[in-house]
DNA sequence: TTAACATTGTTATTTTTTTAACAATATTTT
DNA sequence: AAAATATTGTTAAAAAAATAACAATGTTAA
């Protein structure tokens, strides 16, 4: 297997995109696209879609683009890993599941199989197909089903002790959804998502009649 | 008012986020902080937390660092517009109750005034103190309310025709959490996120065992 | 068959963002 | 009172990301 040299992490990101983005036009039985449909679908410019593609090491031919299987693959091979990983959900409110539903079906690579809440009503029930156990249960659950990755959906003020939990569990990954920024050790991924300042960025460029596009 | 000159846009997601960290700390009788307490805080560093806070014209004492309360009425005055901004969200299903309770009684000057769905049993009921009117209200009450921001939180294979009537009814900001990427005029301010990007990303850098903190 | 065109692939440039370096200085320690 | 220290504020440098420029080339049109 060709070593692909560290890719931009907006790349990354992008090429997350630019699967899903190929994926529906899979569906509508398109065969071959052209760098700026797919910088149009995506609010990017051809250019940049171009440039992402040579970085992966992919080609498509003149006056006819790419062809959508073969970078669906390509991108396969490079963001997913080959078994799959399992994820969990800490917090099973309105956001836990919604993100349940979110995924329902969506990715074959990652899987949310394990959600963990504190009240009695949901434990031991299952949801979506997805089922909760007691948050006490999770560094055990965790350990034994071999889940790397959890998504934090609990209030604010948990934030912190669950995390402690699930590095004691040896997740991998966290992605954090609270309000309360975390902290983690260095061998484990954290990414935070806030969204209220999602929406303050877009209260202020509304209020500076800003007219350009942000992804 | 001293006119700002246009502030990075990474400062301006900053500065949202500051203002939160101040506010727990504020909670806590806390009065003055160093740039390091702050950086820690957020997974920033200090030198960058200085640096934004020179470029919004503040200055801290030194070996006593910056005060709290004046920091928050700053960044207030920065970003947050002088009436308040009105916010609806479009789609009350999981997701959708998700951000009213993630808002509830936590802003002042952003507040989801309306909720919209098509789902009759949920139309004129109020879901944590918003009333949820039916999709077809949507023009007017976004008219009447003069609501400037919509959250999309309504399935994929709506948000297409969603958008077009939010942008019809003249809103100014959208904030997109559905699957599917939309198209709005230049006019228009439009923020998409995409959960499953957020979580491949994760995925990736896991698989990568890599070690960087992202935020 | 030649010219015009549309599209890719890649290098170069510019812009944005982060990080480093360090001067200035109030506070504490000796 | 002098030295050491901790902290801010700012400029400079580096790194990352986006954009522009343009050569290459297969395709269509004249």
């Amino acid at each position: 297997m060709t070593i692909m040299p560290k890719l931009p992490e907006k790349t990354i990101e992008r090429l997350s995109q630019y699967r899903r983005a190929l994926l529906i036009c899979l569906g509508k039985n398109k065969q071959y696209i052209f760098s700026h449909e797919l910088a149009g679908m995506l609010h990017l410019t051809p250019v940049q879609v171009r440039r992402d593609i040579m970085l992966i090491g992919y080609s498509g031919t003149l006056r006819q683009g790419y062809e959508i299987r073969e970078m669906i693959a390509l991108i396969g091979k490079i963001i997913d890993s080959e078994e799959g990983l399992k994820v969990a959900v800490i917090g099973l409110g309105n956001l836990g599941r919604a993100m349940i539903s979110y995924f329902n079906g969506k990715r074959t690579k990652l899987s949310i199989v394990a959600a963990f809440d504190i009240n009695q009503e949901k434990v031991n029930r299952v949801y979506a197909g997805v089922p909760c156990y007691h948050i006490d249960m999770l560094s055990k659950i965790i350990r034994s089903e071999n889940i790397p990755i959890a998504i934090m959906t609990v209030p604010g003020d948990e934030a912190a002790k669950v995390t402690e939990s699930l590095v004691l569990a040896g997740i991998k990954g966290i992605l954090n959804y609270t309000p309360t920024p975390v902290n983690v050790p260095a061998n484990t991924y954290l990414q935070e998502y806030d969204m209220i300042t999602s929406l303050e960025k877009i209260a202020y460029f509304v209020k500076q009649g800003n007219r350009e596009e942000h992804i």
